[in-house]
DNA sequence: GCTGAATTTGCAAATTTGTCGCAATTTAAT
DNA sequence: ATTAAATTGCGACAAATTTGCAAATTCAGC
């Protein structure tokens, strides 16, 4: 089922599928972004607190979430793996997150430039800032 | 003297030039980006805590320094206006911070693209994470 | 399916991070 | 120099994150 890929990511790590991190992954998978505050609070009374930043944690380390600077704090979302690589367009008027649009030609690009003095790249972060369509308008 | 732009910036914005708010320009000029947490405690015994955080809150409010998302907590760094328009490379093995070749072409596709789905982009962040030319070899 | 070793969890306490009110100090403009 | 306004430092808080440890869960091998 649906644990699958899941469950053999954390086999690789050397860790095992439980209960709270199924709960975790699931409230990952059928929300976008979110704050570990928001993650934390719909954990409650399935995930004790600390259990939930240690699953964060973990899961980050094994590449599964990853975290992004949107507006002033971090939110934790799935990786590329998950949820297809995508970047993040943030309004800064009403604090809505929308996805920039896919464009191929971009992702090389940014790879290709930051090649171009040795470095490896291996990933990337993208946030645009600035007015959504309807808030333009006003 | 150096502190001119810094002055100017500050009385457009209604506020005035006072000795902690200097050295705390200062640190943020001879490092590159950095957390609050070191950021306080390269000010301790200057500066208390939350002046720091009250001056960096007042920085980023008339667009003198920025904040960022490297590696796990966010850094603070100057704005364009003092540092340059730049992204950066973020080391993943040893940790260290590299700024980004420029790139003028790169800089138009990004809004290029937000524009595209009708956002008004107003500035973006990009990070760029794998390993530098010094660590790709080991 | 049961069993033991190893991992993981929940709980409570500690630490860290960021904020706030207010009296004392500093700044800037006369 | 003088003074009003802005700013600072100093607790004291509130919120976020981490840690130690005993109890519970998972999993591999029977």
């Amino acid at each position: 089922m649906h644990y699958d890929t899941l469950k053999s990511i954390l086999k690789a790590g050397g860790a095992s599928l439980t209960q709270p991190r199924k709960i975790i992954f699931d409230l990952m998978l059928n929300q976008g972004p979110q704050s570990m505050q928001v993650l934390v609070r719909r954990a409650k009374d399935k995930v004790d607190r600390a259990t939930v930043y240690r699953t964060i944690e973990l899961f980050e380390r094994l590449g599964i979430v990853r975290r992004l600077n949107i507006g002033w704090k971090y939110k934790i979302e799935l990786t590329d793996a998950f949820s297809g690589h995508h970047h993040h367009m943030y309004c800064t008027n009403c604090g809505r997150v929308f996805d920039l649009p896919d464009n191929p030609m971009l992702e090389t690009m940014i790879d290709t430039v930051a090649a171009k003095s040795g470095f490896s790249p291996r990933g990337h972060q993208l946030e645009v800032y600035g007015l959504c369509a309807n808030c333009s308008k006003a």
